[in-house]
RNA sequence: GCCCAGGUAGCUCAGUUGGUAGAGCAGCGGACUGAAAAUCCGCGUGUCGGUGGUUCAAAUCCGCCCCUGGGCA
């Protein structure tokens, strides 16, 4: 009898075929299929997002699917959370988890663990968010490099985003972030056990799959989703609002782009976003093991448990 | 057929009085600790439509040819 893995975690660039491989993999190991991607979490994009079927969820046990209502953030510390709940279910059911998503930070903090910053209040997050508004990005560096300039120099000053975070965190909690980031939780996943692949296509024929996943997204009723996401009035700076495909069809909807502009633009967003997954999958999954596709992977597995 | 306007990077285009070409987007490489499908950094990848000529030197000037768009017939 062989020994099935304590989890399995199945990374990639979008379009890749990660969630059939997750399906796949939990049929032959009697597994729940996990999410570790930031979007999926999001409520109300399941055709965006390209989430598992409802028929597929039905025949296997999915977690952390469309959990987050598209009017809140979500982020790496509430998913650690969550995702440590949803393995300890799992194994206490003797059900594999099986952690799939495109979102490589969630992995690296689920392998690796996450700095223990405490919540940074409402109020001061919307401050420093209202003062990336009205200040460049290298007056935001500065106000950064005057309170916290050991993190200053770690940023660079055209990055907004993270020096807006640096700021909200020494200014709620008088400690530098680079300290908060120097002692880390013990991670969730040991290294023992752990099956970890990554499914990293070619360039073209994944580039292609992207082209033709969004227009079957069109096809599914992507459109009728975006209507009711617009319906809800949400801020565009909300992280749901920045699906890739958001913004250009509801550029479509307003009247200021055509559909085949924007199904472009969409498609486009996608493949930069998988040449980035790339660029941090070699970085950062150098030791996993790679497939070429879905279907090796899982072949690969299922033969060396002995089914 | 004639008259205009164009033909420069994958795309849209810029290129002063001749000195072997540069922007945006795309693309490629990289970074990445609570918004990560985010955010940021770096890199021009080119028979300047073709051919002949003028010139020390032509994307730039001249001839001919080809192609595209518009107009006149």
């Amino acid at each position: 009898m062989t020994v099935r893995p304590k989890a399995v975690l199945i990374a990639g660039p979008t379009a890749s075929g990660k969630s059939a491989a997750a399906l796949s993999l939990a049929s032959a190991l009697r597994g729940t299929v996990i999410n570790a991607d930031s979007m999926q979490a999001y409520r109300g994009l399941a055709i965006l997002t390209a989430r598992p079927s409802d028929a597929d969820m039905k025949l296997t046990p999915h977690r952390l699917y469309g959990i987050v209502p598209a009017s809140q953030a979500y982020s790496v510390g509430s998913w650690l959370a969550d995702v440590a709940a949803a393995i300890a279910e799992a194994q206490g059911q003797g059900r594999v988890p099986i952690l799939v998503g495109g979102t490589g930070l969630y992995f690296k903090a689920l392998l690796e663990g996450l700095a223990q910053v405490p919540d940074v209040p409402v109020e001061v997050r919307a401050y420093w968010r209202e003062q990336s508004k009205a200040l460049d990005a290298k007056g935001l560096h500065a106000a950064l490099a005057a309170i916290d300039p050991a993190m200053a120099g770690k940023l660079r000053p055209g990055d907004p985003q993270r020096i807006v975070r640096a700021l909200e965190v020494i200014d709620a909690t008088g400690v530098s972030l680079i300290e908060w980031q120097g002692a880390t939780t013990a991670p969730v996943l040991g290294p023992e056990g752990v099956l970890k692949l990554v499914i990293a296509p070619e360039r073209e024929p994944l580039y292609a799959r992207i082209d033709a996943r969004f227009d079957s997204m069109i096809e599914a009723g992507a459109m009728d989703e975006m209507r009711a996401l617009l319906a809800l009035g949400l801020d565009d700076g909300l992280p749901a609002m920045r699906a890739h495909g958001v913004r250009e069809l509801a550029a479509y909807l307003a009247g200021t782009s055509n559909l085949e502009e924007a199904i472009v633009k969409a498609k486009t967003e996608s493949r930069r976003y998988a040449k980035r997954q790339m660029t941090w999958a070699r970085r950062y999954m150098a030791d996993w093991e790679w497939f070429p596709d879905a279907a090796t992977a899982v072949d690969a597995v299922t033969t060396r448990l002995g089914d």
